[in-house]
DNA sequence: GAACAACCTGGAGCGCACTCCAGGTCAACC
DNA sequence: GGTTGACCTGGAGTGCGCTCCAGGTTGTTC
């Protein structure tokens, strides 16, 4: 089922997701089924490595907790919720363009503060 | 010297920044030499309007409070400074470019991922 | 001149997303 | 088998950027 199985550590140089924040997500419920050794011990497989650089690239753009929450439940609750999911990436597809644009206004009313200083160099 | 001078009241109308948020502002030095009444109230120039709009989009753009008062205490210190202003400015800017890149990036990622749902409408 | 809204100050409180801690178990190496 | 380090749990603490509050003053409107 799953090639290799990384302990928390190595998940964490993995992903550059501390052993702290995969907790965390775990609790929270956005990682789910994490695997673990006979004494207990946290393995994660190749799957969770992809989900949480999906997470990660959620997260930093803008998506809350919630919201990656009600994305995992749905995920959890089976093929029937796929619209609803593929909605609400949707949305966040659109607040990332959006993202973008803004900063591409920033990007000029910075250029434009800049031109002020153009004669002195750094 | 200033054609207007805004209210609190006015001045969040103006800018969307909330009066709270601009005596915090102005109490962590970001808004310098605010105007008053005779009776103490602060009355807002068309200037203040254009620099909160920069704060905004600095802080928007993930500049942190932090850097916005070493930014404005250079301003107050007089125009030796600006080499200095201007490095931090072009220094935000490139940040400003690679959160561009990211979420380039980002969008990616969920277009591959919305292409899972491919046949189900919304 | 009374009522009511907008403003003032200093300081406390809040929400988010982590991050750290205490107190204990497990594993690997000498 | 003893030490050392990675891991476990539940829960407390932190930092940032606001946001709210108490208690008081000012300004406008009837």
């Amino acid at each position: 089922m799953t090639a290799t199985a990384l302990t928390p550590a190595e998940m964490t140089d993995r992903t550059g997701v501390s052993i702290d924040t995969l907790r965390y997500y775990e609790k929270e419920g956005l990682i789910q089924n994490v695997g673990r050794s006979e004494s207990g011990h946290r393995r994660y497989s190749d799957e969770d490595v992809l989900w949480v650089e999906v997470l990660r690239c959620l997260r930093d753009t803008g998506m809350t907790m919630e919201q990656l929450r009600h994305y995992c439940d749905l995920g959890a609750q089976g093929d029937h919720t796929a619209p609803e999911r593929k909605r609400l990436l949707t949305e966040h597809r659109a607040k990332v363009e959006e993202q973008i644009a803004a900063r591409k206004e920033a990007l000029k009313l910075i250029d434009h503060k800049l031109s002020y200083y153009e004669e002195s160099s750094s």
